[in-house]
DNA sequence: AATACGGGGGA
DNA sequence: TCCCCAGTATT
């Protein structure tokens, strides 16, 4: 089936990878460094991230943040700001804890070993792996995309790497490449060599120094490898906002959890099963939080603005609502509005479909 | 084991 | 459109 030799060594495998990084590696600022806490945070910042989008992230969080005290003793809301943007906010709020958990507890010093730094909050067997191994030289493999994806080519493994019980195939594997004396190197090299030489869609297998090994290439097989069945499709979401304005303020909200944009602020919502939103409707969805409308009509709402997640198509439309005066104190604290400034509303975090519709917004 | 959770970029 | 990305936590 593959021409996995799954417990005996490969070293021209880590010889390759080895020979090849330093002659093709990004410099990037995460690098050449041993502080635990500046590899953490990249880390964190590129899980299920592209290093270009990632970047300049991680500049603004360590020069925000030089220190992980300087990180724990931040505002959760400011934490939140800086991430806007990155997605999968749970990584910021989790983050803000480990912080605090290591200032803490910890005394400032990160655990040091890979078993350790697994306990902390949104540090998974990756990221324990990439801490371990780069920081403290640790002989763990990380497997992440690219190393699931080198693997799978050059060794032909056909398991489906989104199945969690292929983990453990692949876990295998990596655990008898790495080099007792150069794991940081090599786990760097696979993972880099995933992201500039053997990339999802076109490879480049014309100078590819592990051609000659590579069962994917020998086998005409580089397309189909690695295997990855596909995600279910995603559901529709039809999101009505009711940006409610007096004056110079406007009425934003938090979100709660189980949903999308956990901590992040947004306007009323009102979410249908369609696109449409009667003026009815929206009149007394003002009037149950409180409101009342300077005029007898609602403006148009804006048209469709479409934002696509990895489970969830939201369609938003946003209903511009002039209010005679201001929201009811207890209605609205019970939608959890309050009247926010221009100023204040740059400050909050928001969805980048929020940010979106305010940078359009006239004050 | 399956699902939820963002957003951007490339083809 | 579809796929992928320096994954983790929850159910």
């Amino acid at each position: 089936m593959s021409s996995i030799l799954s417990t005996s060594p490969q070293p021209w495998f880590a010889q390759r990878l080895l020979d090849w990084y330093p002659r093709h590696r990004r410099d990037l600022p995460w690098r050449n460094t041993r502080n635990p806490y500046a590899i953490w945070l990249s880390e964190v910042i590129l899980q299920q991230t592209r290093v270009k989008q990632g970047l300049p992230y991680y500049l603004d969080f360590i020069t925000s943040y030089p220190t992980v005290q300087e990180l724990a003793a931040a505002p959760p809301d400011e934490v939140l700001r800086h991430w806007q943007g990155l997605g999968y906010y749970s990584r910021a709020r989790n983050m803000h804890h480990t912080a605090q958990q290591v200032a803490g507890e910890y005394n400032g010093q990160f655990p040091s070993s890979y078993a350790e730094l697994l306990k902390l909050r949104g540090v998974g067997q990756y990221t324990a792996a990439a801490i371990a191994s780069f920081a403290y030289d640790e002989k763990v493999a990380v497997l992440d995309g690219n190393v699931f994806r080198v693997l799978a080519r050059v060794f032909g493994v056909t398991q489906d790497i989104a199945a969690p019980a292929s983990r453990k195939i692949f876990q295998q594997l990596a655990d008898t490449l790495i080099p007792a004396d150069q794991p940081a190197e090599f786990n760097q090299a696979i993972m880099e060599f995933g992201a500039i030489q053997c990339t999802p869609a076109k490879p480049d297998c014309l100078f590819c120094p592990l051609q000659t090994e590579c069962y994917a290439f020998q086998h005409g097989m580089v397309q189909e490898l690695p295997v990855k069945s596909k995600a279910k499709a995603a559901r529709t979401r039809y999101f009505h906002y009711l940006v409610l304005r007096h004056n110079d303020t406007v009425y934003m909200r938090k979100r709660g959890p189980k949903d999308i944009w956990e901590g992040l602020y947004d306007f009323a919502l009102q979410e249908t099963g369609s696109a449409e939103l009667s003026v009815a409707s929206v009149v007394n969805a003002v009037e149950a939080v409180g409101g009342r409308l300077a005029t007898d009509r609602a403006e148009e709402p804006t048209t469709a603005m479409r934002h696509i997640l990895s489970h969830q198509k939201v369609e938003a439309r946003f209903h511009p609502i002039w209010l005679s005066e201001p929201l009811d104190v207890k209605a609205a604290g019970a939608a959890g509005l309050v009247a926010y400034s221009a100023t204040d509303i740059e400050r909050l975090p928001k969805p980048v479909i929020i940010t979106n519709f305010i940078s359009n917004l006239s004050f």
